[in-house]
DNA sequence: CCACGCCATTTTGCATTCATTTTTTGTCTT
DNA sequence: AAGACAAAAAATGAATGCAAAATGGCGTGG
């Protein structure tokens, strides 16, 4: 019996970057899948490893028929997959998957700045431009943490100004499976890529400031396709020089 | 006991464009997903009436788990949604629901252009050639049915040629919400607009030929965002003059 | 010594059952 | 007669039970 979930019960993750694609809190089900969701999501469970029913529903203190509609769910979200008669197992990525993701991801962020450019206001382009001048002392103070952060601010301000409920909402899922794949493998941006993410950012800020839609989303899409190279190219060496993690189904 | 499921039950819907989000036809709860997505895609369920589970059960021949799963992933895809205590509606979309889904679909079909010309070989360029003028011939002889079925064709040629399961999967999905609006209200585009969507589609081809990403990304979103305005003013006025269908909660 | 097959245990999938909540209906009061 | 209240009826949400499938262990045979 191989327990891939640790006995210390689920932590009771707060609503913290909440990539829900859904917010029904009220009813236990919608309350599992939000739990469920982030505890996937961290990387709790190690990819590929099974999901057992048994032991989530004690760990949560339910039945099994919650927990197995909050996996449906799950699974149709992309963060896991079922199979027939054998249980639910954590998605294991390819580096294929990967640069899908990214891709996608890519897509919606290009889209969320052309869009943005449409409405967005003065104001929430300085908030835009404080964030900007906060992540750059992160990158003097080689604050990869805050530095990643504050990017990931900046992005989300981008996605909100867009004023689209539905990219939004898709956005959140694909970022969640690809924060999933960060925390678990524990992969974060190369130095090397800060000082060119730093330049792209500025243009970005510079296109927004000017609304070219369409600029805004080419250089948009070229800066998360650089990102996806950076992001590919560290996990196939692996987190710390490992050789690559490779996909293995059983 | 409950035999198969009644003749007079959900018609058995071919996967004829599987706007599925995943595709376990194993499983009896896949098999009701899919169903049911295509039975609620397809219209047969008025917009914001309730879904009864009892009646589906005793349709489909099975008992309320796994329809409660499948509603349960349902909603998640946003074609339902399910109030506390209160059952599931089919999802009423809005206005501005509608412009949304619009938007985000023309962003994906933007992303699919650009990464077509990434990957794309001359042979699927010819395809497409091949249905472009086999919709100009639907244009010219007033075919409204066969000019969207060939234009639905063109773009889904796009998104494979993206070659990214990930990116067809999720447009697939937004896809099928659109498809239900026009299923239930009944709308097409107007004759107005044929010319210059014909004009349009030219340019996409044209881009495409060039393998012209960043272009073809403006050129796609652009034409969504027109069919977009047409599809739109078209709802607002009703399909057929009559007055807007407001959305109305119960 | 290893490979193959058989049986016990565990796990999954679905049906059924139980407890609440909502909705409806009937009655009473004003 | 209209509205409000209350009880019955129905529907929902979750738990439990049961049959089928898979997993693992064991014995037998090569």
């Amino acid at each position: 019996m191989k327990s891939a979930i640790p006995e210390t019960g689920v932590p009771i993750t707060p609503p913290a970057t909440g990539n829900g694609s859904d917010r029904q809190e009220a009813s236990l089900h919608g309350e599992i899948l939000l739990r469920l969701r982030d505890y996937v999501v961290e990387g709790n469970i190690p990819d590929g490893a099974r999901v057992p029913e048994r032991q989530l529903c004690e760990m949560l203190g339910i039945s099994r028929t919650p927990l197995r509609e909050a996996l449906k769910v799950l699974a149709a979200e992309g963060l896991i997959e079922l199979l027939p008669n054998r249980g639910a197992r954590v998605r294991q990525l390819s580096q294929r998957d990967l640069e899908e993701l990214f891709d996608v991801m890519a897509g919606l962020e290009s889209l969320a700045g052309r869009l943005a450019c449409e409405a967005i206001t003065d104001e929430e382009i300085a908030a835009i431009e404080r964030l900007h001048y906060e992540m750059y002392g992160h990158y003097l103070h080689r604050d990869m943490h805050g530095y990643f952060q504050t990017n990931q601010q900046i992005h989300e301000s981008i996605v909100a100004a867009a004023r689209n409920a539905t990219l939004k909402t898709t956005y959140a899922n694909f970022a969640g499976r690809i924060r999933r794949v960060r925390y678990s493998a524990n992969f974060a941006r190369k130095r090397q890529r800060w000082a060119e993410a730093m330049r792209e950012h500025e243009a970005i800020l510079d296109a927004l400031r000017r609304r070219a839609g369409s600029e805004l989303s080419d250089i948009l899409f070229q800066h998360l396709r650089n990102k996806r190279g950076a992001a590919i190219e560290h996990l196939a060496e692996g987190p710390d020089g490992t050789p690559a993690t490779t996909p293995q189904g059983d």
